[in-house]
DNA sequence: ACAAAAAATGCAATCGATTGTAAATAACTC
DNA sequence: GAGTTATTTACAATCGATTGCATTTTTTGT
């Protein structure tokens, strides 16, 4: 069976033209039946599969989102993050889903046009971004002229570019409220505000304790992102407090985790003597010993919500930002 | 400042044609430095990105990798499992080091042609397939008309298809080796044998069992590989057995780390009662209490070798598969 | 200053499909 | 069976770049 490579070869073989070959493999309603099917299975037959680069080209459509992962402020940060990660397969199902393509880039933002070997580089429908890092003026100077681009992460007023994300005030809020409602007294917030949602969390953890009349007891520890640098960090921490918090409010589930962990080695018992609330909601918090209580942000009707947003905006729609509802989610950490 | 979307605009404006802005862009040695200089520096002004479509369809060159992961004999089994993930991490890193693009997919092979939609779709390079599943014959029958293709998984003798992956059979040797040495007189193994690299993790078990004259403590529990369902299996499992095992050897850290949190459930200490090996050495390992013992497989290095031969194919080079050397990694469940 | 060699640029074909329009064939009407 | 209308199919332009070859311009040697 010789391979059958361009529509060229197959019309030649057919006896009629590229033209009508494409139409027939695309059921266009202007050829004749008889025709469309004998080149149809004609191509069956011959496993012929049309070069999509020069139909996307002719067509200009790509059937491919591009997913950005911008490692800014945090340049250990890892691809394989499993926060990123889970975002990631949820896109991948949804995109999947829906017909598309998933382009996949890790990028540190270097100079200030990152961005643009993306934009408008014909290769890519849309754009998603998967945490805006430290870039939040970039990201705005291009949603300025490139319409197509969601971005994950928090909604400040005033924001250019479209995004999807949960309320991370609120979240910290209910995050310390818990604690509290256990009997905590004196919190610790691990976390490190320079990133725009971390910064939102510790708001919101503030506006708990000065409702109840906690405001003196918080400490913040800058803690990293990444699981290996925030070990120390958090042990270092321990080791040295004068008074040991009774609550913990890890601003994602990677640090909760780093903080069971040291916890563990410091003999500190979960929850009997410190209580542990992480950020994210991962299925790996049902991992951990003891599970991890957390607040949960949904990825999966993230992950829906900005494909949404972003076929909306190919589709030449304006789109504003969707901000989702948190939820406290009580295992056995707290 | 107009939006200049093609060469030809470019050259227009520049009074001059496409052919001499390709190979100004390009620092083609057959342009004058003056008039490459005047041009570049127009395109920048205008913020011009030629189209990557048309240069690879011209070129016949994509620059993107496939990366494929089949849930065949899992259907639970989501892209976010850790393993897939921390591969696809290490994977994005090499291949956007190399200046390639990663395109994502998860497929579901159905039909036994899943593969025909990538193969030969001209949209990618070459193909990276994360896990045989239960597909090996399929890969094999692809294998053979498409070169440029490379599978991560277990080697067998007389497989059509390029894989890199551990030596599986050695590394459950070590792990069995390794609990006998602690002590352990019964030991479990956790994982369902039906797919190639499980069943020869299982298989290595065996003879350092056989070895040590303990041929006949053995229990396999055939758990499946998603967490949430192989969480189920494991507790069942400890619940019902008369003799509980003194050692269990987990045919992956997910499995392993769901039977870390069963033993805690059932009240039983790891290492004091109950020894537990998982296999992979994903760094999650490190953040489970206790901090787990496994049989590493250095992913890294797996993605680093996949790219390796995969690119010496697409360069028309005949490669064969590679077997990587599996480390035990002690940690404290053992 | 002139011929020859070297360098720079222009021209046009090409990659492999899609699609508007023109031409050819088939189907109908009376 | 001639004239008309519907169907099919062929023709050719197009998407936006790359590149071999022809042509023009510049440089070099004498």
């Amino acid at each position: 069976m010789s391979q059958i490579k361009t529509m060229k070869e197959l019309a030649d073989l057919a006896g009629v033209t590229t033209g009508t070959v494409s139409r027939a493999l695309s059921d266009s309603p202007l050829i004749s039946p008889k025709t469309r099917e004998r080149l149809q299975a004609l191509a069956r037959e011959h496993g012929f599969k049309p070069n999509l680069l020069a139909r996307n080209l002719r067509t200009q459509r790509t059937g491919a989102i591009g997913v950005l992962i911008p490692l800014g402020h945090e340049k250990g940060q890892h691809i394989s993050d499993p926060f990123f990660i889970t975002m990631l397969g949820y896109l991948a199902d949804e995109l999947t889903e829906r017909g598309y393509d998933l382009l996949l880039s890790r990028v540190i933002p270097e100079d200030e046009n990152w961005l643009d070997q993306y934009v408008g580089s014909g290769k890519i429908d849309g754009l998603i971004i998967i945490g805006q890092s430290d870039q939040s003026e970039t990201l705005d100077e291009v949603a300025a002229r490139y319409r197509p681009m969601v971005v994950w992460g928090g909604h400040a007023p005033g924001q250019a570019h479209c995004t999807v994300g949960s309320d991370n005030i609120l979240g910290g809020e209910m995050a310390a409220q818990h604690l509290i409602d256990r009997g905590c007294q004196r919190i610790a917030f691990f976390g490190d505000p320079q990133a725009l949602e971390i910064a939102q969390r510790l708001e919101g953890c503030k506006r708990a304790l000065a409702r109840a009349g906690l405001s003196d007891n918080l400490t913040v520890l800058p803690a990293h992102l990444v699981a290996e640098a925030a070990h120390p960090d958090i042990a270092g921490f321990l080791g040295s407090v004068s008074e040991r918090p009774q609550g913990i409010f890890a601003a994602s589930d990677v640090i909760a985790m780093s903080a069971l962990r040291a916890l563990a080695e410091y003999g500190l018992a979960v929850p009997g003597d410190v209580k542990v609330v992480g950020y994210d909601g991962l299925a790996i918090g049902e991992q951990t010993v003891p599970r991890l209580t957390s607040i949960s942000q949904d990825l999966r009707l993230g992950a829906t919500t900005m494909v949404d947003l972003l076929l909306r905006r190919i589709a030449g729609e304006e789109t504003g930002s969707v901000v989702l509802d948190p939820k406290l989610i009580v295992r056995m950490s707290s």
